[in-house]
DNA sequence: CGTTGAATTGATTTAAGTCAATCGACGTGG
DNA sequence: CCACGTCGATTGACTTAAATCAATTCAACG
């Protein structure tokens, strides 16, 4: 357990948790953390067991996973810099419903929920910023239902690049960098790793180019009929 | 627009939503409502459009689903009784993320986010209701992404079958009604209707018997087993 | 009794998972 | 500094689950 050093208050106090927060609420919720880290593979917590705090990532990217009865994985979300995650277990008999695993070396801040809940019942407006991520990663759950069941392969990928594309700088640029390895990125759009590797391939003729992270997309109109 | 009787305040009272809340503050909450009753395959709102409400199911089923550019459906959740739906869009820049039809003929409560809205700022009892709920339908639509990635369709409809169980009378019968016509469910398991009719008859054979919106299980074990 | 919409059944197509082999990049140690 | 080993990514062949299309059958309701 580390010391919580400036830069990592600053990125706190940035995140969508707490960046609306008046200056003294923003102190007591920073008091109820402790910043850590972790190693790549390491395991957060596991589906089922007590949920004693919620987390905050500083740095590096976490993904959510269920596990099936005969070991298979599914990722169900992956969370990188300035994102929440296991807080709704805060509400669901205080049992985490997923796993948690580190997917490369990070930095978290931990949060206890007994303080936390504390901080809810007498502060709406944290209670309001709370139900801002919640209802955030509804929307990202449902939208994951929605394009699983609606979209193949390359037109996940497509609008995947897309949205990085207006993520990556909000500028002109037509290209960026995936933030983490091609095997997340299946994991997180519900493919196996052969599968994004073939969308991959089959985008090339929709003017996507790939060398190793970096992607170039020279039509984005294109991409976008996909 | 109808006014509200005294069984749909009852209902409303044992919400979820509204439970929990102190009788003060339960009439406060009551007072942002109105009932009405819409048709089978009524809209009640679209994806894009200003979230001026939410809604509470007095009776009757509404689905969510989201509608692909060739004109394809998704559905998102599926909501009854006591249940809550629309409310995210209030964190959302209050638009509606997806669409919302009456599956058959409904009774809703349609609350004022305007009002709703002042009441979480004045009222941290309700806000933390509100987050429960928030944090349930995130939980549900987890578990759809999670269960349409690991279980095939057998699979999906034996959970189904299986957690209908329980919830039915928490008794030690073995038989109970689907809630609503098959093709609904289809959507909401995230299959086409003949897949959802032969992965009933697949479930013969392991001890599942359909007679119309009548299911019987002779060996939940070995649907467990599936 | 007849009409309408839902559900079932069968035949076919398609998307994506699985398995296996190879390639490539990177880091370690000889 | 180069060879080797490891791990991720790619490619190909094959299998499988489920969507689609089409034709009945069934059930509810007027």
């Amino acid at each position: 357990m580390l010391k919580m050093n400036h830069r990592d208050r600053e990125i706190l106090l940035s995140t969508p948790l707490m960046s609306g927060l008046n200056p003294a609420l923003g102190r007591r919720v920073m008091e109820s953390a402790a910043v850590f880290g972790a190693e790549a593979k390491d395991v957060l917590f596991r589906e089922g067991a007590e949920a004693e705090n919620f987390y905050v990532v500083l740095s590096g990217y976490v993904r959510l996973f269920r596990l099936s009865r005969e070991g298979r994985e599914a990722d169900i979300g992956v969370y990188g810099p300035g994102e929440t995650f296991g807080e709704c277990a805060m509400f669901l008999g205080c049992k985490y419903s997923f796993n948690a695993q580190a997917a490369e070396p990070v930095t978290l801040a931990r949060f206890d929920v007994a303080k936390i809940r504390q901080i809810m019942t007498e502060e709406p407006e944290f209670s309001m910023a709370l139900m801002g991520v919640l209802a955030h990663h509804l929307h990202d759950a449902r939208e994951n239902v929605a394009n699983d069941r609606l979209h193949t392969a390359p037109q996940r990928v497509a609008n995947y690049l897309l949205e990085m594309l207006q993520h990556s700088g909000a500028g002109n640029s037509n290209s960026f960098r995936l933030p983490f390895q091609k095997s997340l990125l299946a994991g997180k759009l519900g493919l196996a790793p052969e599968a994004l590797s073939r969308a991959f391939s089959m985008l090339k003729t929709s003017g996507v180019s790939i060398r190793g992270r970096m992607v170039q997309i020279t039509d984005a109109e294109a991409l976008r009929r996909i």
